[in-house]
RNA sequence: UGGGUCGGCCGGAGUGGUCGCUCGACGGGAGGUCGUUCGCGGCUUUUGCAGACGAGAGGAAAGUCCGGACACCACAAGGCAGCGUGCCGCGCGCAAGCGUCGGAGGUUCUGGGGCAACCCAGGGCAAUGGAAAGUGUCACAGAAAACAAACCGCCCCGCAGCGCUCGUCAGAGCAAAGCAGGGUAAGGGUGAAAAGGCGGGGUAAGAGCCCACCGCUCCGACAGCAAUGAAGGAGGCAUGACAAACCCCACGCGGUGCAAGACAGAACAGGAGAAAGGCCCGCCUGGCCGCAAGCCCUCGCAAGGGGGUGGAUAACUCCGGGUAAUAGUCGCAUCCUGCCUCGCAGGAGUCGGCCCUCCGCUUGCGGAGAGCCGUCAGAUAAAUGACCACGCUGGAAGUCGCGAGACGGAAGGCACAAAAUCCGGCUUAUGAAGGCCGACCCACUUU
């Protein structure tokens, strides 16, 4: 399962949108947020790693591994969806296995995904 | 010679599997065009491919301290502001800065002396100008913390009078608690720090109030290149700490940085502002650019000058991406040379692959060399990795044993930190093995 750049979000004016009129939910480690955008034939996403987190060694791994937890997931994203997901400071050291459940359970919650999500492969 | 401890420098973290990201060029597909023997081929453009191949963070990429390349600003004057540097000498360096160098003061540790304050010697440490120019801060505790301070205690005076003594029973004297006023910084207590220390005199009690010694402050012969030291003299003692808070002083510095800047891009002008200002330049002085045409007044023979009116043009600033272009392009990717001069060619080097020759031998590995092919980090909400397993380190629980110990292997740890135009220097952070240098200690050997 690829996941190339192109579905990044870039411009700013996307996240101060999905900041502005979509919604959000926030998680031990991650705060997600969405909106839809029915033009949109796949979706696109945005990480946000403040230096709260830690130095640009510690904000870079964070978003590596949020762009895995999104590659391994991405089968299971509903078309239409713009989505943001922010770090939170206690992403900087967590282990990558909690930080998945995490995001799913925000995914699930907000309806992210398709349908009930087939066991992971 | 061996071992150990400490310090400095170099060094920059292993293996495999699964999957992923960016770039390059290759192949495939599609379009265009040219040729065609109608099979297809050449050139070119473009798009996606879960296509194959190759490459892909550092010694500091960090801090942004210094120097340079490159680009723009009007070659950029003076002052302020801002930024940088900060004991002295010597050496290196344009500078930042550096030094197994020498010295000065400070501070701290150790040893010695002293009742103590403090002094002497040795070692360590530090961005070590200025805290009597000014502002600010100093928690908690404590009565009081910076033009210091009276809680307890001590002392004096007054009121008061428990009680005691004497008594000729009239009274007299002493006098505790308590209250009011005052003195006092010796003692207690608090604190990181309490207004010099110790001893003596002195006093109601005390106090540099006075005296000796020690310390301190000011002046300072003289010594030293200097930082600074200091004979001697004066002063009863003032001046708590922080300048890595602002600040003051001295010295130095054109400014802005690839978000420079160029192209697409039309500039003989797309929109808005700007109603006289804008720029150098953050501010002032100074300078440069601009303040149109028209009309009126005025000076002048004239060219032209001055003033007013006028209007929204100018300098200048900001925005946008419809056309064009587009996840904008270039700047911007190893080095050198050449030019038919800006994208090609040649050469050199790095790494990888293939193959050949030679050498060594552990016989399938290591080393050397030649050839061919490919490659040279270039992202931009920012690629260069994620996960798993092994590995290294670490040694818990537990088991065995009388014990010494043996077996056992869990948790934890495997740094600091990520290019952003490029290069050089500096500083700071930091991990294993290993290597080098220096100092000290111990043992042995030789002289």
């Amino acid at each position: 399962m690829r996941l190339p750049s192109s579905l990044h979000l870039k411009e700013s004016r996307d996240f101060a949108r999905i900041k502005e009129k979509g919604r959000s939910q926030a998680g031990r480690f991650f705060v997600l947020a969405l909106l839809r955008d029915e033009t949109l034939a796949d979706f696109r996403f945005g990480l946000v790693t403040s230096k709260r987190l830690g130095n640009a060694v510690v904000r870079n791994r964070v978003r590596r591994q949020l762009r895995e937890i999104i590659r391994a997931h991405r089968a299971e994203i509903a078309p239409g969806w713009q989505f943001v997901t922010i770090a939170r400071w206690r992403s900087a050291d967590a282990p990558f296995a909690e930080m998945e459940q995490d995001w799913v359970r925000l995914a699930k919650r907000q309806g992210l995904f398709l349908k009930p999500a087939p066991p992971a492969p």
